[in-house]
DNA sequence: GTAATCCCTGACGCCGGTGTCAAGGTCAAG
DNA sequence: CTTGACCTTGACACCGGCGTCAGGGATTAC
């Protein structure tokens, strides 16, 4: 099928498609007119895509598990290459977690701190 | 002091110094030849300024802190203002504590669950 | 033939803070 | 007067994913 139905399928905008393609991921083969062409496989590969990104994956993240899909895989996932970025990514979450739970904790400080001065007092809850 | 030297000694750029005075933030007055004149006190706001953007302060979240200084205030969090961008900030970063949390839980899942099927087998620790 | 609909590529805008370059003014020392 | 250090404003680049417009080709229905 054609970009326009493809990309209604798959639940993205066809500008979307056209960057995932110039990214090197799901490079659709074209009709004699130049047109993308797209199978109904290639669904799966838009899923796994939107479903890293939304859990804060580049699309060069992301690349591992569409090859490992296109491999014949089950998942995405299944492969090395993509268990290494999992692996990553995973120590990038850890990291960045410690990051906000020490901001959290020295905010929540500032902020009793700083209201034992506040000159119009507390405002209660909204 | 002109701003080369005032830049040296707050430990910025002179970049970022005009950039917060494009965006309202310490705006130094001008000599007869248009040069920027900074003095002491402004290093005070240069640090709350630095201090509130490593810890994911967007500029015109630290305006009113800065607002607060140079209001006299001993603490940049102690105006009523400041608080509320505390308050803001600390449910924001509880809010992407939670998600990311959430993401970890079940990235750790697909992980254990992929390398079931994992070819290579697991790498040990680095 | 022509209108409607779909497709193509290329390119700019956005967001936030900063690096960096360009073109030109200022001032002190020699 | 000249050199050099410092200042000014303006503007482009970056990063990542995508919206959106421009200009032009293809296909189908009438």
């Amino acid at each position: 099928m054609r970009i326009g139905e493809f990309a209604r399928r798959a639940g993205v905008s066809t500008r979307s498609l056209r960057y995932y393609e110039q990214q090197g991921l799901i490079t659709a083969r074209r009709s004699a007119n130049g047109y993308r062409e797209y199978d109904e496989g290639d669904l799966r590969l838009v899923a796994e895509i939107r479903a890293l990104l939304t859990v804060g994956f580049t699309l060069a993240d992301a690349e591992p598990f569409v090859a490992c899909l296109r491999a014949g895989n089950a998942t995405g996932g299944a492969c090395a290459e993509s268990a290494a970025v999992y692996r990553r990514k995973l120590a990038e979450i850890d990291e960045e977690i410690r990051t906000l739970l020490a901001r959290r904790t020295e905010m929540a400080a500032q902020l009793a701190g700083s209201c034992t001065g506040c000159p119009t007092g507390r405002q209660g809850e909204k």
